[in-house]
DNA sequence: GCTGGGTGGTTCCTTGGTAG
DNA sequence: CTACCAAGGAACCACCCAGC
């Protein structure tokens, strides 16, 4: 059950470079003037681009193009410079090995990777666009079928980019048609300020168009979003989907396996890209820690309205709440009590300002506000969380944990957690029993040490999200970082595409495995039925097994005797061989640092795994000992994030809580 | 049998500002 | 003219059942 490996984006690059300059020229131009004018542009406009195999900038001021060996060391560069509008400002250099060298490992790694091109039968793959590579998938346009013409006006694309650590990042982008300037904000940035694009229907791909063409505005695109109902339009691809071969492809990582697919066919004589991998050292697995039934506090609803119908739409509050917290005593009420748990229900900020009341609302730890506007007595997710927000606010009056019970950690010191909150600093500390205590930190006379030395902390990196300190001095910084974890994308690739071939065993085949695997009658009724099977397919063998168990023990002995996948069970408990780098959490060392992550819970999971496991790193200040791994569990609890993991411990969910009030 | 409502934390998409 | 960074904020998720 425990995960060896695990990849994460830090990309391991090897290059060849006697072998890159066998084959290729790489030729550095630069200007001295504040950037190129033309950019991008200038490749085009000089004809140079028939044989530039690809581009990176480093800035706006320089940039590197990779030439056929045989094309540059042929051409007067200097003469196809004259020949351009400031041509003159711009100077260029041919690299030799020692050059190349120099050049920073990501731009000259981008480099190589952006020469891969799209094969001219397919539709917009890979794309060199301004010194990016950007991935397309048709399956990420939108498309409008109006008047019987089909007018492309999304493209979604996914940039595929090295960032200046050698890490990978996959970025999505979106093309907007010009067609929907309506609907696009140019107040601060003009449209004639973006760089335009099109698509170029012989090659199938994108390309900026030149300041001397005319293209028709029904193919113009520009990196930009549009706007609907006055919010900003966003794209998404999923991290993983494995639903199917299909849904994998259009997911982030099927996108990733597809293209160091084509790196490794088309680039392994000069450059071999693998994931750092890291071998985890402690793993938690979820487990459910809070539990409804478990409330037993009284609850009283108060009636912040007091109209006609206020009170029977309380009253059915209760019904519902009673279901969720049954050994809890919930009352209708006139007044609130300190010693309760307060719910009152108020009308919305509309309400008031339409009506010129003033608005009832105040924030209070004691009592937690619903409006009759938007609050829905029928939402079980929504009354859970009134519920545990309840449970927060009361143990933070109460200055005692009992959410979850504390002392079941079996911690034997204190613990001490801090975030900053603008220019102040907030702790909280914990003791083995769950006692809790609150601590604005401002600077004063008397700790401007201690606020000095916070401070410094906190300037040398502004990713910071919270500290932890135990009651004998240890400090542990957690940052945010720019790495996640890589699922094992080839096994998924590989049994998905398997599993999507068409079924290659014969009906006898199936039949012999139905009577290794089952009792000899009901072994006799299945093979009646797979016999008198007419279209002879994977759906229609899988059909005729009504109970999943007895359907999945054939796969499985099927799969096991010819190879043949049937069907794919990612989510079973092979989940932690194939996916662990999404589930779960999870700490490791690596180089001397440490660093954790969550993915999301391992059981249960569904088929898309929508968003990356962000990996956090957990510095140890000065002579610290490294304290964090005790405190791992403390993400173990889904009452953060509503169902989720959180992702930081839930501590630090109290004390943004009390900040507020 | 499928869709959608509802919650808030978190991720990540988009944009703006600034440096080179 | 582009890279890089940070800020801001939309969309996502689970879970479960009402309502079509």
């Amino acid at each position: 059950m425990l995960m060896q490996l695990c990849k994460t984006n830090k990309l391991v690059i090897q290059i060849n470079y006697s072998q890159l300059l066998t084959d290729y020229s790489i030729v550095k131009f630069s200007t001295t003037e504040n950037y190129i004018k033309y950019g991008a542009l200038i490749l085009d406009e000089v004809g140079l681009k028939l044989s530039a195999k690809s581009i990176v900038f480093e800035r706006g001021k320089s940039f590197y193009v990779l030439f056929d060996k045989n094309f540059i060391s042929n051409i007067d560069l200097f003469k196809q410079l004259e020949k351009i509008e400031d041509g003159d400002k711009l100077s260029f250099k041919i690299l030799d090995l020692n050059e190349t060298k120099k050049i920073k490992q990501h731009s000259i790694t981008q480099l190589v990777v952006n020469s891969i091109a799209t094969p001219k039968h397919e539709r917009l793959t890979y794309n060199n666009l301004t010194g990016k590579l950007y991935l397309f998938n048709t399956n990420h346009l939108r498309i409008s079928k109006s008047k019987d013409k089909e007018q492309i006006f999304k493209i979604i694309g996914l940039e595929f980019y090295i960032d200046p650590n050698s890490c990978l990042q996959l970025n999505v982008k979106t093309f907007s048609n010009l067609l929907l300037n309506k609907s696009m904000d140019f107040s601060k940035k003009k449209m004639s300020a973006y760089p335009k694009y099109t698509f170029v229907h012989s090659t199938n791909t994108l390309r900026r168009i030149l300041p001397s063409e005319k293209v028709s505005i029904d193919n113009q695109y520009i990196l930009k979003q549009s706007i609907k109902k006055g919010t900003i339009e966003k794209s998404n691809i999923p991290f993983l989907d494995f639903s199917n071969l299909k849904e994998f492809k259009n997911s982030k990582i099927g996108i990733l396996n597809d293209i160091l697919n084509t790196i490794n066919q088309k680039l392994s004589n000069y450059l071999q890209l693998d994931f750092k991998g890291t071998n985890i050292d402690h793993t938690i697995r979820h487990s459910n820690l809070f539990d409804f039934n478990n409330f037993d506090e009284d609850i009283l609803l108060i009636d912040g309205i007091k109209d006609d119908y206020s009170n029977e739409y309380l009253e059915s509050i209760k019904t519902e709440l009673k279901k969720i917290i049954p050994n809890s005593r919930i009352k209708v009420s006139k007044a609130e009590d300190k010693y309760s748990f307060n719910i009152k229900l108020i009308h919305n900020k509309s309400f008031y300002l339409k009506y010129e009341h003033k608005d009832v609302y105040k924030p209070s730890l004691y009592i937690q506000h619903i409006t009759l506007e938007d609050f829905k007595t029928n939402s079980k997710a929504s009354l859970k969380a009134i519920v545990k927000e309840l449970v927060i606010k009361n143990d933070i009056n109460k200055n005692q944990v009992s959410i979850i019970d504390w002392s079941s950690f079996n911690f034997e010191n204190n613990w001490i957690f801090g975030i900053r909150d603008k220019t102040d600093f907030y702790f909280l500390t914990i003791e083995p029993n769950g006692k809790i205590e609150f601590e604005k930190f401002e600077s004063d006379l008397f700790n401007q040490n201690e606020y000095d030395e916070l401070c410094d902390i906190y300037n040398e990196n502004t990713n910071i999200e919270f500290i932890v300190k135990d009651d004998i001095g240890n400090v542990n910084i957690i940052t945010r970082t720019n790495n996640y974890t890589i699922p094992e994308y080839q096994k998924i690739s590989s049994i998905l595409e398997k599993e999507s071939r068409e079924i290659s065993i014969t009906k006898s085949q199936v039949i012999n495995a139905v009577n290794q695997v089952f009792d000899k009658e009901k072994a006799s009724e299945y093979e009646t039925q797979i016999i008198s099977l007419e279209n002879w397919n994977k759906d229609s063998l899988l059909n005729c097994f009504k109970n999943r168990i007895e359907k999945k023990k054939v796969v499985e002995k099927i799969q096991k005797d010819t190879g043949e996948i049937l069907k794919s069970y990612f989510r079973d408990k092979t989940r932690y061989e194939i996916l662990d780098s999404q589930l779960d959490i999870h700490s490791f060392k690596q180089d001397n640092s440490y660093y954790y992550f969550v993915g999301i819970k391992g059981k249960g999971i569904q088929q898309t795994i929508s968003r990356a496991s962000v990996i956090r790193e957990i510095t140890v200040y000065k002579n610290s000992e490294y304290i964090f791994d005790k405190l791992l569990p403390l993400m173990n609890v889904d009452f953060v994030k509503n169902g989720d993991l959180t992702v930081l411990p839930f501590p630090i969910k109290f004390l943004r809580e009390w900040i507020k009030y």
